[in-house]
RNA sequence: GCCCCGGUAGCUCAGUUGGAUAGAGCACCCGCCUUCUAAGCGGGUGGUCGGCGGUUCGAAUCCGCCCCGGGGCGCCA
């Protein structure tokens, strides 16, 4: 867990400032360094920044923290950035930035490339699993969460500077596929013209024709033999069937060339829905993004000969397993049969990505039902090692366990029908509520989108409505469970992804009517003489440790958070501060230069979440 | 039985990692469009932060014990 780097702070933000002349002036007093923790004020009653470290240390030192306060703020030299400094409340040091200082740390982070957001100090390459769809299945509404949480870290890896690897580790590969081919194969089915129903339809007939559920349970409750010859006189169907299904298992893993080309035939269909879903969603996922379970079948054997040479794993039953110091059960890595199990692919996998995909962090986007799993996967991979990129240093391997998507009656989500929900369903529901909303918004002349092409309104409307889910699903508590209300996801007001496409939009549309071209704005020195600019001013200051928090937390809710926060700061100062109608023609123009910071952080906060930005709507 | 995760306004959720008077949205009530998009803004009603105890200047947040809900526990993935 430990991570040597320094965490790299933004140039641009009056935090960092702050932080290293109250570092100074703490060690001035105590003789060493601490952080002095600058936070945010929470009131603006008290100021722009509160300094909190002198509580605790004035108890650590048992000495009176408002006297060690005013100590530490009579040491600190805030003459050019500070207009006013003052210990309040039990021992809080309260600061109020001059304005020439928020003037210029404005004028930095509008001549940033990357908003402010310090290069990264570790090199190593960043891994996401996501999404984690299987073959011959429907997406359903819990594939959105993997999808769009691993895409949304991914981006904010992204911005933060790192080489990111979005892995979809596809269920490709064992029994339940095989099944599903020999299905198929048995019922002379038109490999060329499959549908994902047909595949959906196959795979689960398999799982009927192939279960032998009451049989299994006679065995168990030891009936009498004449029972237990019913049973098998019934079953023997299913068990052809398995027998089928695991012969063509053997031709598949052997290589046979007619079963393979069918077998790829199989993904193609199950991926197409994927592609389409992201293409849909404005995920970065696509063919290239596939290393399934089948990309490691050749190393299994492996992962198993390293656990058993070093001692690490032994025989149990005839199986191979990893027993654990500190907990019962051990995990599991080869049936007593030969055969291996997930947790060998995912050791594979960990192997793979630590070391060739050069992982200093690999986050696995998956529903926190495995967390037990993981946390076996994880700990066997640490004791033997594999926790560590190509030039040893430390990867950090973590589960980012999200909760189960539920119904409004808390429970798996279903249609009115009964039928399950599937991810398509859902998007299509979306795009179809947005674009109505939006047509029937440009029904009114004076509306920016009045006479749009009904081509343009549905591409604005499919934004909206994806928007809508997506922000509804990044911006709580991933680990939660969390029900699903379309009618309330999909709602346009309040705290809603379409609420801080309005804000963009509005915003958009004042720097259109303004006719001052964009060199002109960017020339224009900023001007902050209302409030509600300095609120909203000191707010943009924060975007980059905001970044840097999702980086480290890997919380995406902490985006929303920041960016609703921006969109309600920038629709107090629309309401108090008239940007194209201003007194005079240098604050038309320094409001202006507001206005385009603004847009440019919420647009690229919105591209965090893959959110579009529209500039009507 | 063991382990993990939750419990905050009528509903759905935040709460910047222990900070100052616990906040939003929906719903309900009042006000603001001849002025940059009213998908907006301002105000109001609404709280035993599951319960009890502890730690300290200070607890929704940390520690302990209960109550309630969900999930996971060897040859499926």
């Amino acid at each position: 867990m430990t991570q040597p780097v320094t965490t790299p702070r933004p140039a641009c933000d009056p935090a960092t400032e702050l932080d290293v002349r109250f570092r100074a002036a703490i060690r001035a007093v105590i003789g060493t360094e601490v952080d002095p923790q600058i936070r945010p004020s929470g009131n603006a009653k008290f100021g722009d920044f509160q300094v909190n470290a002198a509580m605790a240390l004035a108890k650590e030192r048992g000495t009176n923290p408002r006297a060690l306060a005013e100590e530490i703020l009579q040491s600190a030299d805030l003459a050019d950035i500070a207009e006013k400094c003052e210990v309040a409340g039990p021992g809080f040091v309260n600061v109020t930035l001059t304005r020439a200082c928020i003037e210029r740390a404005l004028t930095k982070l509008s001549m940033s490339e990357t908003l402010g957001v310090p290069a990264p100090t570790d090199p190593h390459a960043v891994v996401v699993d996501l999404c984690g769809v299987n073959v011959a299945k429907q997406m359903h509404v819990g594939h959105l969460r993997a999808t769009i949480i691993g895409d949304s870290l991914a981006r904010v890896f992204e911005r933060l500077g790192r080489k990111v690897w979005r892995e979809n580790h596809l269920g490709d590969w064992g029994l339940p596929i095989a099944m599903t081919l020999a299905k198929l194969l048995r019922e002379k089915a038109d490999f060329a013209r499959l549908t994902l129903d047909d595949l959906n339809h196959a795979y689960r007939g398999a799982q009927r024709e192939t279960s032998t559920a009451d049989l299994d349970a006679a065995y168990e409750f030891h009936c009498g033999p004449h029972r237990i010859a019913e049973f098998e006189v019934q079953y023997e169907p299913a068990r052809i069937a398995m027998e089928d299904a695991k012969k063509t298992l053997v031709r598949l893993q052997s290589g046979d060339t007619e079963i393979v080309r069918r077998w790829e035939r199989l993904i193609e269909v199950t991926m197409e829905q994927v592609y389409e879903a992201a293409r849909t969603l404005h995920v970065k996922v696509g063919p290239e993004n596939n290393r399934g379970e089948s990309f490691f079948r050749d190393r299994l054997g492996g992962v198993v000969e390293a656990f058993a040479k070093s001692g690490l794993a032994k025989s149990d039953r005839g199986a191979m397993v990893v027993p654990f110091a500190d907990r019962e059960r051990p995990l599991l890595i080869q049936k007593s049969d030969g055969g291996f199990l997930y947790a060998t692919t995912d050791l594979a996998a960990v192997r793979f990505r630590t070391y060739e995909l050069d992982g200093s962090l690999v986050v696995y986007v998956v529903d926190a039902r495995q967390r037990d799993h993981f946390r076996d996967v994880f700990d066997a991979a640490r004791t033997i090692g594999w926790n560590k990129t190509s030039d040893g240093a430390e990867s950090t391997l973590v589960h980012l366990g999200f909760g189960a998507v539920l119904g409004p009656d808390k429970k798996p989500l279903k249609t009115r029908s009964g039928e399950n929900f599937t991810l398509k369903d859902l998007l299509d529901e979306a795009c179809e509520r947005g674009t109505a909303e939006v047509t029937r918004r440009a029904a009114d002349p004076n509306a920016p989108t009045h006479g749009l092409p009904s081509s343009e309104l549905a591409k604005i409307g499919a934004a909206v409505g994806i928007a809508a889910v997506k922000y509804a699903d990044l911006s709580g508590d991933l680990t939660k469970d969390y029900v699903f209300d379309l009618d309330r996801m999909i709602a346009f007001e309040g705290d809603t992804g379409p609420y801080l496409q309005y804000a963009h939009a509005r915003i958009a549309s004042i720097l259109a009517k303004s006719g001052e071209t964009h060199a002109a704005i960017v020339a224009a020195p900023f001007a902050l003489s209302e409030p509600a600019e300095k609120a909203l001013a000191l707010h943009l200051l924060r975007y980059a440790q905001m970044a840097l928090d999702v980086g480290r937390t890997l919380e995406t809710n902490r985006v929303g958070l920041y960016l609703r926060t921006l969109a309600e700061l920038f629709n107090a100062f629309y309401q108090s501060c008239p940007v194209l109608k201003a007194d005079d023609a240098t604050t038309r123009l320094a409001r202006l230069r507001l206005c385009a910071m603004t847009r440019a952080v919420l647009a690229d906060g919105l591209s965090l979440y893959g959110i579009v930005a529209p500039d009507r709507m």
